[in-house]
DNA sequence: TAGACTGTTCGACGTGAGGCGAACACGTAA
DNA sequence: TTACGTGTTCGCCTCACGTCGAACAGTCTA
């Protein structure tokens, strides 16, 4: 609680805590990815460069409270890095590394949403 | 409720109602695969031939209760087929199906169990 | 410095999923 | 016919998930 812990002009935000995809259970990657909303940021995000996209730029049907909490899940389900730029964050998809722990995954889930836009509910 | 309507020699027990993987929205799919005990039976069920096990002979840590309803989600997942035999009811993979309109999915579900066998929780 | 903006966290709420035991229906074997 | 085995359905419980508003913490700009 010293000064000194605080200092060496660390950033005042916490950074985001990120989680490998090599480090996710199957089973969460596809908990992950089974929600329309979750879907929709990876699909918006798969479609814009890295570090392009904030937050707050997605189009989506939430308020700000349960989209902060989507982003926490697709962290933690090793979908997406995340990093602060001012008061924004900024976020990025990782297709490499994603791509290599479930190959196919993502792919799949890009493609479903141009080949079959309408789906059943 | 007449003899008629019972008549013709039709099976007394209600046939099991599937769904083709076709009409399985990506999501659905997801999350049928997002459950561990779904994801046992899917795996011993690949492992198997067509039509040789039945409900019963899954090594789950639940109850037949339970087991019905998994069974359940993974026939409207368009993941599994089943077919009455006597008293007991006989399952089948939809791979080639599945495969068609999920491509990569089922490989990858099969893959991961024997690639990393042991997850983190 | 005051305000606007971005995003997280907290508590609460409703809903749905997964689990169980009990009861039931059907088929089979004694 | 009776008894047993298999699987579904029902009601109930518990817990996790998705959502929200409100409050908070930082950052940037006027």
């Amino acid at each position: 609680m010293s000064r000194e812990n605080v200092a060496a002009s660390a950033p005042h935000r916490t950074p985001p805590e990120h989680v490998h995809p090599r480090d996710v259970a199957l089973e969460t990657a596809l908990a992950a990815l089974s929600d329309p909303v979750r879907l929709t940021l990876v699909r918006e995000l798969a479609g814009s460069e890295d570090w392009e996209r904030t937050c707050g730029s997605f189009d989506v049907p939430v308020r700000k409270a349960a989209l902060s909490h989507h982003f926490a899940v697709l962290r933690s389900a090793g979908l997406i890095e995340q990093r602060d730029a001012g008061a924004k964050r900024i976020n990025r998809l990782r297709k490499a590394e994603f791509e290599e722990c479930f190959p196919g995954l993502l792919d799949l889930v890009l493609r479903d949403a141009a080949v079959r836009p309408g789906r059943p509910e």
